[in-house]
DNA sequence: ACCGTATATGAACGGATGTTCAGATAGAAC
DNA sequence: GTTCTATCTGAACATCCGTTCATATACGGT
């Protein structure tokens, strides 16, 4: 697995990143040094500084990247006629994407304080972003009468949190298939959020 | 702050484990050094170890010392006759509890992943039985009619996650009082739960 | 007043850490 | 086939790590 001293290398910055974050996901980010980084790639510790500036950038990188990946496919998907189809369709698309991603997701929020204070900032903006867009969900469905909730903040967090459970027991090959977990979790949320 | 040498302390223990919890709170158990700690209660390093025998252990007793007071100070508790009060109670109990130790808490589901893999096995057991807990209140109140979930395992972690949330943005003092948050959450745990 | 012991010091251990950099090398361009 | 340059090596840097231990000290018991 060695390489070669000046070999061209279009593919070591992502088997870098590829690397670290599950290295980051799987120890933590204190926890992993860069020569562990390295080794798994093949490479001397030094190779790694063609590719980041620092170890914290490298963390940001894989943070922010996760981010926008999340954003920009929510965004690209089609908005439903109705705000329960809606919350419907950011269940299920929060479940699926999440579950997809297991590494970046567990980094995404177990790794928040290792950021310096500017990049948890940059961070922190897109995670709200997100959750914009669902509390704008419950917002209008409030609105038409479709929703009862006191407090729309506040039930945002609450869905947000309950979903991102998942996260944390859910294993392919299981006793409950994935269709059936996304049917579970969408009555409760749906029951959770109308009179 | 330095202590003086010989001077007996029964209270080094106790200061030991509080400065610990904070730093590990703060900044990751695999980011804190036991210089670090010793500098936060007066002391030298190598006195750390009159008190624990690594720094594994200090983050084992941290947990279990949470976990047990969790344990017992819901046990104490008088049982509500009805399963909805059951859970009334349980969600109330539980964002209080919680509220009240938000070192420990992060400290509890942040730090799992640096134990031993049998101090990981007794802290699971422990948060298991403490998750049996409440997911008994919802198989009697389903067996009842109070309650209807379409799985009683998969309902007691979602509500326990979407209670885990309140951790991550309640501040005392901000927009919303304790009994607000506690209300508002009920009111989305117990809908989620009936019919 | 003195002793015994619990408690703390401070130096030392081997090893790991993030990062830098001069030098080596291999593929691309001509 | 030579040159150029991006890429990687390997060693070095200062610093930190968890832990151990001989030594010093001050309090509790007598």
């Amino acid at each position: 697995m060695a390489r070669t001293q000046g070999s061209h290398s279009d593919i070591t910055g992502p088997r870098i990143r590829k690397a670290a974050l599950r290295l980051f996901a799987q120890q933590g980010y204190a926890a992993v040094s860069m020569r562990q980084i390295a080794a798994e790639v093949g490479v001397q510790a030094g190779a790694l500084y063609n590719y980041t500036p620092d170890k914290q950038s490298l963390l940001y990188r894989l943070m922010n990247d996760h981010m926008q990946d999340l954003l920009s496919t929510y965004a690209k998907l089609e908005r439903p006629a109705t705000a329960l189809e809606a919350l419907h369709q950011f269940v299920g698309f929060h479940i699926r994407f999440h579950l997809e991603r297991p590494d970046e997701v567990f980094i995404a929020y177990m790794e928040l304080r290792n950021l310096t204070p500017e990049n948890f900032g940059e961070i922190e903006a897109l995670r709200r972003a997100y959750e914009d867009s669902l509390e704008q969900i419950l917002k209008d469905g409030q609105e038409v009468g479709a929703f009862l909730v006191a407090d729309t903040k506040m039930a945002t967090l609450a869905v947000i949190a309950m979903l991102n459970g998942v996260m944390t027991w859910y294993r392919a090959g299981g006793r409950l298939s994935l269709d059936e977990v996304e049917q579970v979790y969408w009555d409760m949320v749906r029951r959770s959020v109308t009179a």
